[in-house]
DNA sequence: ATCAGGTATGACAACGCTGTCTTCCTTAAA
DNA sequence: TTTAAGGAAGACAGCGTTGTCATACCTGAT
């Protein structure tokens, strides 16, 4: 495997030169530039990370910190992460973080001396995670996060989480519901707390007045969506839609409707969040919503490496699907 | 950030102590272990990974190279394999290979030059490539692949497909099936292919024929569960049960059923495989097999790593859920 | 003609570790 | 008592880069 000496050789110059050209540093002729390239190319020349990392102080490594039970979220989110580091010259360090627990700070010190890795990226709902934001914080690694809470010293790609939950509520009430049940996420998710905010809005722009027993808080999994949409479903004057504020809370109302002899969407409209695979293979498949999990991948490492001047902006986009329709007449 | 070197004065010893002692070698005195080790806790030193792989030609990197849709099957082994990483000391990092395409070996080119990681570990499809495969064994990348074709010339740990497939088998059989419809994989999916030739066992083992027609090709995805439902729901004798070779094409089935106005399980039974979260949402929940894929990801970083003596066992279970029953009477 | 001030290039010392070789010290056999 | 053998510890040279500093060269202003 070719060394930067080889190189040298080869084009007959310094390390250093060749060492300029691999990191376009300026001060070298287009000549020389040349030649070194050709040298580069006919050897396949590929600077040595460890090398660099030790004599330059930057390691090409970004970790990605995660421990989130939606695979479907993860790998979407991943996926976009690791094509935008190829791309870049980057690789994706993967650890998965207890969300709880001492054994967190063993796990990141380990990475962290280890690797020194140029970022993190933390997906949600280790984004929320305060002692984890000061950890790093105090140990000075950048640190980007998707989804966290705003304010924090790091920086927080922001995704509509408002724009969407409003765009919940307005489907819903466009289809001519009045009377919508809401589970809501766990506390711990703070960003998919904000889905909630923008659905009252809708709420409040449609003239209707909030009823707290309608909003039912669920633990973003599908036990807990069957638990919530009892509750719901029990109520004096049940809802005739129910927005889950995530897919496998949905896929638990569907579950409890069937049981129930309701039928979806002629007798209750359900409505989730994430777009799962699942969502589209259930029956009936689930209007839900969609958000850009690659792109906000990508936007993550961008923001670790480039420091783009501006906020990028993701669109999430309401999927209409066969789980939602005009209420009982 | 502590070295080697602070480590070494603090304890009164010279950095090749210290250096023995982090690496548990041989031929040095229990006293001065102790004393280094105080050290090390003290000043809470961390080896530099980027120097150790500079010094002594091992990264403590295993790349995990992935290409799968199925995001729970990819999840479920990279925690696996990400927590076995930890436990031995190691990172896992991940990149997303093409199919198909020289750009995939532009991709392994590049992270095999930065990175020279310790070993390679090929999640299926990936495992299957011929391609793939033979530049890693070009390059002398130690390499693990989980459910690959055997042979090859890298470490495969092989998992129970064939059992599993006689699992099914005789699960239907056993429910008094006597027509049963196979949708198999795709021939790309070498392993998996394995499940319909422990299924044939079990048929001939009930002293059945076989017959070609039950047997229709999917592409372990939904529409292709979809369609070849169709055709073999439109034999002139259609079976009474399905097994789908994976969950997405037993979802399809599913979908298909309820179309054609056809209960599940009372008027057709149907099988899947892989256990993803979908299968247990969907209605009815799936018949399925599970597969312990974090322990797979886990023995593939071992057999990395420590080259175990033994290949590992790997048991996977038969989940009956409701879409398998006798068939009708 | 001279000199300041840039531009182009190279020499060399880190970076933090491990491998190799050397040295010193025990221990036990001859 | 001598000697071989091996255990314990250290000195030192890399590993493949980048950073810093030195050097040589060129340009244009004096």
């Amino acid at each position: 495997m070719a060394s930067i000496h080889d190189v040298a050789a080869l084009a007959g110059v310094s390390i250093k030169t060749v060492s300029r050209v691999v990191n376009k540093a300026p001060n070298v002729s287009e000549q020389l530039r040349e030649r070194v390239a050709a040298a580069i190319q006919q050897l396949d020349y590929r600077p040595n990370q460890s090398a660099r990392r030790l004599a330059g102080g930057r390691s090409f490594m970004i970790a990605f910190l995660y421990n989130n039970p939606v695979a479907s979220y993860i790998s979407g989110i991943q996926a976009g992460a690791v094509n935008r580091c190829r791309e870049l010259g980057y690789h994706l360090v993967v650890e998965l973080i207890p969300l709880a627990g001492d054994e967190r700070f063993d796990i990141l010190e380990g990475l962290a001396a280890a690797l020194r890795p140029d970022g993190v990226f933390l997906a949600p709902p280790l984004s929320d995670d305060p002692a984890v934001l000061e950890w790093l914080a105090e140990k000075k690694l950048p640190c980007a996060r998707i989804a966290g809470p705003n304010g924090a010293q790091s920086l927080n790609i922001v995704t509509p989480e408002w724009e969407a939950g409003r765009m919940v509520a307005d489907h819903l009430l466009g289809l001519g519901h009045r009377r919508i049940g809401v589970i809501t996420p766990p506390p711990a998710h703070e960003a998919a707390t904000h889905r909630v905010d923008g659905f009252r809005e809708g709420l409040a722009a449609a003239g209707l007045a909030e009823e707290a027993e309608l909003f039912v808080e669920g633990g973003f999994d599908y036990p807990s969506g069957i638990a919530a949409g009892e509750t719901l479903l029990g109520l004096a004057e049940p809802p005739t839609a129910i927005f889950a504020t995530n897919d496998d809370m949905a896929l638990g109302v569907l579950q409890l409707a069937r049981q129930r002899g309701l039928r979806v969407p002629q007798d209750l409209s359900v409505v989730g969040f994430d777009d799962t695979p699942a969502s589209l293979t259930a029956w009936p498949p689930l209007t839900t919503v969609r958000q850009p999990l690659a792109q906000m991948g990508a936007a993550v490492i961008d923001a670790l490496i480039n420091r783009p001047a501006k906020a990028p902006q993701f669109d999430f986009e309401l999927v209409p699907r066969e789980s939602s329709a005009p209420p009982p007449a």
